[in-house]
DNA sequence: TAGTTTTAAGTTTTT
DNA sequence: CTTAAAACTA
């Protein structure tokens, strides 16, 4: 049946055989374990472009749900240069398909279509206003055990709840979330998922339509899924339904925000009659980078186990290297970039060093505060870099008050948009005005028509307040209501032609209130780009209808995909990413830095914690195709004090033979991590320290008659003493306050430290 | 009500 | 150290 004769490109024997097998396997449900670099991607795009075209499949009853909109970009334009007919197929993020089923059917919930949905910051604003006696923080960490509690497809009077809060109240606190929430007519992330999920439990007749309706049912990346996912998918796949999930559970890296391991690895439990595929096959990276990301993963007890095996054969072994402290680190990274741009390859030997690009390569750390480090250090090195990620441009706070704003105006009762932009500029409406507002509608009541109804009894600046707010409310409403045919004051707006849909409108509310002059008053003092920001925002509105649902519709696509990516792919800078963005992505060369115990690993109290940081090393390292690199610091500059640091508990996993080692280990290093913190170590001999000769030095070289010192209690000091005790060396130190002070220099972590010479 | 000073806290974050 | 929110004062 598949031979269909000469037209069609053979894009099936591109592919290996397991690969072929899972694009061809029908019947019953499907595991695909897709371990990194292993083709993953084309496996999926292929089936669906194969489904279609041989096997007669309509794209329509197809339905791919991925993590990311990037995914999902990317899917939908590899099926589609296979077989033009996928375009039809439904290709969406879960949450973005949760929200196109909301809008289509919510009425039956009660739910308004024009609905908008709240972020994890007016999720704690909307606390903030329920729990009154509490601060932000507080509100914001309920707020987050509220959003853990949908993941788990938990409702506020599920006895389980106290797994997600022990305190008592807490069930009390989501109900009354859940209330206000509801009587706004908002949603939040979670509900894109767990109302969809209610609607078709409590609406057989619409499961079975979507029953019919989806014969076909993909899922990326599985093993981020959430409980409220997999009950989603439950509800959508029938018997007849044909389920394949894609995934690898050693790529899980999102158990902190609800995302559960247990869903690939029960899933053959789940759906019985499961078949798994296993696609080994690493198409990426060479063996030795392989093996250094293997040997970490593999000491994971809880995984379904896969070997990687590289297609690529052998190549550079990763180099390890001990370093003083983060600008010893920045300057590391800096010279392996520079020196591989410059065509000197760092090896002395293997060969013509090939020249690299910038792009070649990516500095990975843990955390986004690692970043500055290496930004200071390429900026004045000249090397170009670009951070991903820390972008941020819809919590940006101009972004955010324009999407209160227009938010404000398709739905009157959002009391989080209200009170963020009612008074902003200030216009006299201060606290205790807003909260006379509030009290005076009905929970949830619309909070146009009780300002309007309170104006009179207000302050006279009050009432002028309100005035100016709602006038340029209800100008937006009329725009909105009026059609494209009504553009406000008939100008061009911002430069843009007539036919833009929605920008006249956003440029109107946005860019030509006051609440842009406002702005435009930040950026005179700042020197920050908001206005450019706020104009970005109305350009992106023009791809809109210019009406209600036009607006939900640009809101939307603004709360869901919030990687406004930027333009400048094409450049040639060297990429700074933390661990966790790197997922999908490969890098000719990679150095992972900050291998330090409490850095990366962050924590190691839990094991399953820790099995999840073994797991993001596996997916940095094997981002790497052709060199790794990792680095650990002996010191490390944290919140404005340096702290000794002990190499990361990974390194010891790493077998000595696959990986090459730069400058020295400590000693803690061979023996325990529970140990003592050691004194800034290991790096002094490589870099080669400028500290007073002569005199005795204790033998581990570190403690010199004469350095200088900083100690917490005491302040600065110069050493007058060194000698080796049983206990390691014993130093006697003169402060500057004139006290004598001698010590063991193991037992001294934080409170205590070399003033580096160099410093 | 609005601006200033003090104090507290600090992961990762596809949606 | 750096940032953001709470507390404080004009």
């Amino acid at each position: 049946m598949p031979e269909l004769p000469g037209s069609r490109s053979d894009y099936l024997s591109d592919l290996n055989p397991e690969q072929r097998a899972a694009v061809v396997h029908e019947g019953s449900p499907l595991l695909i374990l897709a371990g990194a670099g292993s083709g993953k991607t084309r496996v999926i795009t292929t089936k669906i472009a194969y489904l279609v075209r041989e096997r007669g499949v309509d794209p329509e009853s197809i339905l791919a749900v991925t993590f990311t909109n990037k995914a999902a970009r990317e899917m939908a334009e590899r099926a589609r240069r296979i077989e033009p007919r996928a375009e039809r197929a439904v290709l969406r993020t879960f949450h973005s398909f949760g929200a196109w089923f909301l809008r289509r059917n919510g009425h039956l919930a009660g739910l308004d279509s024009n609905f908008v949905i709240y972020d994890d910051d007016d999720s704690t604003t909307l606390l903030g206003t329920l729990m009154e006696e509490t601060t932000r923080a507080e509100a914001a960490r309920t707020a987050h055990r509220i959003a853990r509690a949908k993941d788990y497809f938990m409702t506020p009077d599920d006895p389980s709840l106290a797994i997600i809060d022990h305190r008592p109240e807490f069930r009390a606190i989501y109900a009354a979330y859940e209330e206000k929430l509801g009587r706004i007519g908002n949603v939040d992330f979670g509900d894109l998922i767990k109302k969809p999920v209610e609607l078709l439990r409590n609406h057989p007749e619409v499961r079975d339509r979507f029953r019919q309706r989806f014969h076909v049912v993909l899922v990326d990346e599985y093993q981020d899924s959430n409980v409220a996912q997999f009950e989603l998918l439950k509800e959508l796949c029938g018997p007849e339904t044909y389920l394949c999930v894609v995934g690898d559970d050693d790529q899980s890296i999102y158990r902190f925000r609800g995302a559960e391991v247990r869903n690939i690895l029960d899933f053959p439990d789940r759906f019985p009659g499961t078949e798994i595929i296993r696609l080994e096959k690493n198409y990426r990276s060479t063996e030795p980078i392989l093996a250094v990301a293997s040997s970490v993963v593999d000491r994971n007890l809880d995984r379904l186990g896969k070997t990687l095996v590289s297609t690529r054969g052998s190549g550079k072994k990763p180099t390890l290297a001990f370093l003083d402290d983060q600008d010893a680190e920045a300057s590391f990274c800096a010279e392996l970039v520079e020196r591989s741009v410059a065509g000197k390859g760092g090896e002395p030997k293997g060969g013509a060093p090939a020249k690299a690009a910038y792009s070649d390569w990516a500095i990975l750390y843990r955390t986004n505060a690692q970043s500055l480090g290496f930004e200071t250090e390429f900026l004045r090195r000249r090397i170009p870099y670009k951070v991903v990620g820390s972008l941020k441009f819809y919590e940006r706070e101009e972004v955010k008050d324009a999407l209160a704003l227009l938010s404000f105006s398709i739905n009157p009762r959002d009391e989080v948009a209200f009170r963020r932009v009612v008074n902003k500029p200030t216009r006299g409406v201060g606290a205790a005005t807003l909260e006379r507002i509030v009290d005076a509608s009905a929970p949830g009541g619309d909070l146009a028509a009780a300002s309007r109804s309170l104006a009179p009894s207000l302050s006279a600046k009050a009432r002028a307040g309100i005035g100016a707010f709602l006038k340029t409310v209800e100008e937006g409403s009329g725009f909105l209501d009026g059609g494209q045919a009504r553009t406000p004051g008939g100008k061009k707006a911002g430069g843009l032609a007539a036919g833009e849909g929605l920008s006249p409108f956003v440029v109107h509310l946005v860019v030509e209130s006051s609440l842009a002059d406002y702005h435009r008053a930040q950026d005179e003092i700042a020197g920050t780009q908001r206005i450019a920001n706020l104009q970005e925002l109305a350009n992106a509105a023009s791809l809109y209808p210019a009406s209600r649902e036009g607006l939900a519709e640009f809101l939307e696509h603004i709360e869901l995909d919030r990687a406004m990516e930027s333009a400048d792919a094409s450049d040639d800078a060297v990429t700074l990413i933390t661990l966790h963005n790197t997922k999908g992505l490969e890098f000719r060369r990679v150095v992972m830095t900050g291998l330090e115990q409490g850095v990366f690993p962050r924590d190691d109290k839990k094991d399953e914690e820790l099995e999840e940081e073994r797991r993001l090393f596996y997916v940095g390292s094997t981002r790497a195709m052709d060199e790794l690199y990792l680095t650990t610091c002996a010191a490390r500059r944290l919140y404005g004090r340096t702290q000794a640091s002990v190499p990361s508990l990974f390194l010891d996993e790493i077998a000595d033979d696959a990986i090459r080692v730069v400058g020295r280990k400590p000693p803690s290093y061979l023996s325990d991590h529970d140990g003592y913190a050691s004194p800034p170590a290991h790096g002094s001999a490589a870099t080669g320290s400028a500290s007073p000769r002569g005199g005795a030095a204790s033998a581990d070289g570190l403690w010199r008659v004469g350095g200088r010192l900083f100690h917490d209690d005491y302040g600065y000091g110069s050493i007058r003493s060194v000698r080796e005790g049983t206990e390691g060396p014993v130093v006697v130190a003169l402060f500057e306050t004139g006290r004598e002070v001698r010590f063991l220099p193991r037992f001294q972590s934080s409170a205590f430290m070399r003033v580096g010479s160099d410093a």
